[in-house]
DNA sequence: TTTCCTGCAAAAGCTTTGCACGCAG
DNA sequence: CTGCGTGCAAAGCTTTTGCAGGAAA
């Protein structure tokens, strides 16, 4: 929110409930559910905003965009730290920070190797959950 | 194309246009330009067909639906590892896979720790490929 | 007050479905 | 032959755009 004020954007009603919304649950959210979510705070929210919100949040860098295979590509999630590596049930949608695996000598490596200059990074692992293997 | 016929799949004319269509390049390519594409060779081939054909691709594993942002999100490309991992430039935006490197010890480290049943991943390394750092 | 933001409605894109015809086996 | 596969057209979704009213600063 602050970061918000401090680019200049205002402080809305709309735009703190889709920040909670993503917030809130620690996962990541397709727009609708974002919505669906929204709505429970904001009755009157509208989708427009949803996307309207996202796109902003994700050019401020305070959200990610994270592909999703079974909900039409576009999730969001927030973009702090334990966001950049995550494990993602495919059952149940939920999304835990993977802490403690350290990439570090891997991009350096890899670093070395392409020539890129390594800024950051993003790991996704795919699998189910424990409690929906039951 | 042995591979569509062992599974009970028919070898028709459209399908094989498909997946040259997608080899012969080695890219990865969205729906739509895989239909233009294909129409060099078979210039009445439907869009219907190509995503069925993906699809059916996808499901014998020959085929892999990549994220990728700037073309609408879905593209697919040739089935192999490499493209679970890419480096994207950030400022010329071009992705480039990420050949060589092994995360399955990684991975299965994760799996143990969080009782995961692991399906696959992604890692996306951001950074300034060489020649943007001139 | 003045500008920026919102929500509705409509448009634009992308993907899937229904169906009759045609080719593969 | 017989059924699977194809392409067209239409339906279904998701995402974007245009606008007039409303809220933030």
């Amino acid at each position: 929110m602050r970061a918000l004020i401090e680019a200049g954007y205002s402080n809305t009603y709309p735009r703190r409930v889709v920040i909670q919304a993503i917030a809130s649950a620690g996962g990541c959210f397709s727009p609708f559910e974002i919505l669906e979510r929204g709505r429970s705070w904001h009755a009157r929210l509208g989708l427009t905003t949803v996307y309207r919100t996202l796109d902003l949040l994700t050019s401020l860098g305070l959200v990610h965009k994270v592909h999703h295979e079974e909900e039409g590509c576009h999730s969001y999630a927030l973009a702090d730290k334990a966001h950049e590596q995550r494990i993602v049930c495919e059952r149940c949608h939920r999304a835990v920070a993977l802490e403690g695996h350290d990439l570090q000598a891997l991009l350096e490596a890899i670093g070395q190797e392409t020539g890129y200059h390594i800024k950051g990074h993003r790991l996704e692992v795919f699998g189910v959950c424990p409690n929906c293997q039951k």
